[in-house]
RNA sequence: GCCCCGAUAGCUCAGUGGAUAGAGCGACUGCCUCCUAAGCAGUAGGUCGCGCGUUCGAGUCGCGCUCGGGGCGCCA
């Protein structure tokens, strides 16, 4: 199972070598998808001033070479080290033309043979043709939920995006340690408990018991604003409960317990893979807290500026010019996120081992977390050994692009968002299944399939109005889309009694519609590899749309059953393969797939 | 003031320095005696915000503008 861009690269660069040079042999083939073939290679115009030839001339050699198929003479790998197996490059298997256009394009078209052998080698592929990468240690830090706070909308991409970004790294060979960055710890602690304290603990439990989360912080928040007096008992609460203050803590854990069987309730409905193990609670590195800031006093990283512990990375300066600092501990004593953030990067990195941190989170933390880096650069935790980095997720905005206002009822629930979702599919197919169960489990299935696929499908550092209608789509490039085409394979093998686990070909490649499908299908492990690599699940959306477009064209013009026994045979395993591919990059993107709908 | 992001079809968005810039929605025209019409085939719709530059070649890279969003010391 080879992926075509990789193979023609290579056998492009053997060209390259054979014709003007060894040295040529490890140039970028620049294989591109082409509107005038399969692929075209754009190397001719690129290497022309080194070459010391016109673009049109070295086209035509290597066009000649590839051709001919004697490519395989002399085998070049593209980086040392790089081993591919299963790149069995003969040339003659691979390339059914070359032509030369333009000012130098080398326009390839792939054998339908080699095609065919490809889908029939990924079908029998337990792993559809994905490579395996190394089990590094992939720290991914995401969803952001906070204790007595419910998720919002705009929860819903840092959550979804990371929650795909995981599986996929975790299909690919890495080890993975999810990490949901529960604020537990801040400054909004001392408040809610100085609010419990005033209404008193059995008011408290009641509001929570009953999910009142946002109700209870709002009255909290309100009070911390209007009432100085307030907001100063409430920062002196938090290093209370940060000392570990009986109270405090037995008041901070009721709040904690009830946050938390509300967000394992909407992660399993969400089908989100965080489970009570994953929560990266800020209290845990409280312990920490202390050891970090003398640490890094120690190092100097950090100074003390108008009585808190500072560290001021260079290169970043604030509204006034002046050096920005991180604060890690405050001037009265207390932690805030600063604090928490830099030694969650050390223990990340030092203890863990992390070899790369992905922090998918809002671009508003951008400055905030480029700090956090550079601090864990001085300090020497991060090194050239590992990275971290900042997977930008957009803000959600106002009807007309400003910010949420919480206060002016602009923020949506999650799980408001969830319903709706559900209850949209709901209509669609009010009258379609006699089956009540089945009935909601498939809206169930569609609805949260439309809402995360909706938000996986464009890049994930777009800024994005709330939008129902945009969101909660259910035609067109939709989760339903994709959904409907596995439902349709499906419904293929049931009419015919058949397993599409048993289907192995073999495959024969009759018509358009058939080349283009097989052809597509064995992009999936150059898509799944892509999205570990950017960590953007948009293009693996991208890729299955394209999938399940190719095969909706392949299903109404190409009869499977009703087809003579060996073009059946082939069709049906092309059904199987697609399928396969659809419901696993389904899974990675963690969106339900129905048997039927 | 400085920093980060964005501006592509009526709307929402893709787009790896390559040829004639693509989807979906919406609009319009067709298609259910045929494996599921949540579908398919087709039509219309673009000075890729503006200017200059780099390059054989720029929506893509650089610089300067305009407009919008976000951020910039004890909230997270």
């Amino acid at each position: 199972m080879t992926d075509p861009e990789a193979a023609l690269g290579l056998a492009v660069q053997q060209a390259l070598a054979a014709e003007f040079g060894p040295e040529y042999g490890t140039a970028d083939p620049l294989i591109r998808p082409s509107s005038f073939a399969d692929y075209q290679s754009n190397a001719a115009m690129s290497l022309a001033r080194a070459i010391g030839r016109p673009p049109r001339d070295i086209a035509a050699s290597v066009a000649a070479r590839l051709a001919e198929g004697s490519a395989s003479a002399t085998v070049l790998r593209s980086s040392p080290g790089e081993d591919q197996p299963g790149t069995d490059l003969a040339g003659s298997d691979l390339v059914g033309s070359a032509e030369v256009s333009g000012p130098g394009f080398i326009n390839l078209t792939l054998r339908d043979s080699w095609i065919a052998a490809q889908a029939a080698a990924q079908l029998r592929d337990p792993r559809l043709g994905v490579p395996e990468e190394p089990a590094d240690l992939v720290v991914v830090d995401y969803s952001g939920p906070n204790v007595a706070k419910e998720l919002h909308a705009g929860h819903l991409r840092a959550t979804s995006v990371g929650d795909a970004v995981v599986r996929v790294l975790e299909y690919l060979g890495r080890k993975v340690v999810r990490a949901a960055h529960l604020g537990d710890w801040g400054t909004q602690f001392g408040m809610l408990i100085e609010h419990a304290l005033d209404v008193g603990q059995e008011a408290t439990y009641k509001q929570l018991v009953a999910g009142e989360f946002t109700a209870f912080y709002q009255a909290a928040r309100q009070k911390f604003d209007a009432n100085p007096d307030f907001a100063d008992r409430s920062r002196e609460r938090v290093v209370l409960l940060q000392a570990g203050d009986e109270q405090s803590v037995q008041l901070w854990t009721l709040l904690v317990d009830d946050s938390m069987e509300y967000l394992r309730a909407i992660y399993t409905r969400l089908d989100i893979t965080l489970t009570d193990a994953d929560m990266d609670p800020e209290s845990f590195y409280n312990p920490m807290l202390a050891d970090v800031c003398a640490e890094l006093e120690a190092s100097g990283v950090a100074v003390i500026s108008d009585g808190a512990l500072c560290a001021f990375p260079p290169g970043f300066t604030g509204r006034d010019g002046n050096p920005l600092p991180i604060i890690l501990r405050k001037s009265n004593g207390g932690y805030g996120y600063g604090s928490t953030d830099v030694a969650a990067i050390r223990y990340r990195l030092r203890d863990l081992g992390a070899q790369r941190i992905i922090y998918v989170v809002g671009s508003e933390q951008n400055l905030h977390l480029a700090m956090v880096f550079a601090v864990a650069k001085q300090a020497g935790w991060l090194t050239d050994k590992a990275s971290a980095e900042h997977a930008v997720v957009g803000l959600m905005t106002a009807k007309g692009g400003g910010r949420l206002k919480t206060r002016a009822g602009e923020q949506v629930k999650l799980v408001q968002l969830m319903d709706e979702a559900v209850e949209r599919a709901n209509q669609v197919i009010a009258d379609r299944y006699p089956d009540p169960v089945e009935r909601t489990r498939i809206a169930e299935a569609v609805g949260i399939g439309a809402l995360k696929y909706g938000d996986l499908s464009v890049a994930r550092d777009s800024s994005y109005a709330l939008d129902y209608d945009r969101m909660l789509a259910l035609t067109g490039n939709t989760g339903p889309y994709l959904q409907y085409a596995t439902a349709r394979i499906r419904s293929i093998f049931a009419r015919a009694g058949l397993d599409p686990a048993q289907s192995s070909g073999p495959i024969e490649l009759t018509g358009q519609p058939e080349r283009a499908l097989a052809l597509q299908l064995a992009g999936f492990g150059r898509a799944v590899a892509e999205v570990a690599e950017t960590a953007e699940p948009h293009k693996l959306a991208g890729y299955l749309f394209d999938t399940a477009s190719a095969f909706t064209t392949f299903y109404e013009q190409c009869p499977v059953l009703g087809a003579d026994e060996e073009i059946r045979q082939s069709r049906l395993a092309l059904c199987a393969l697609s399928l396969r591919v659809l419901v696993t990059g389904l899974g990675l993107l963690g969106i339900p797939v129905p048997e039927r709908m």
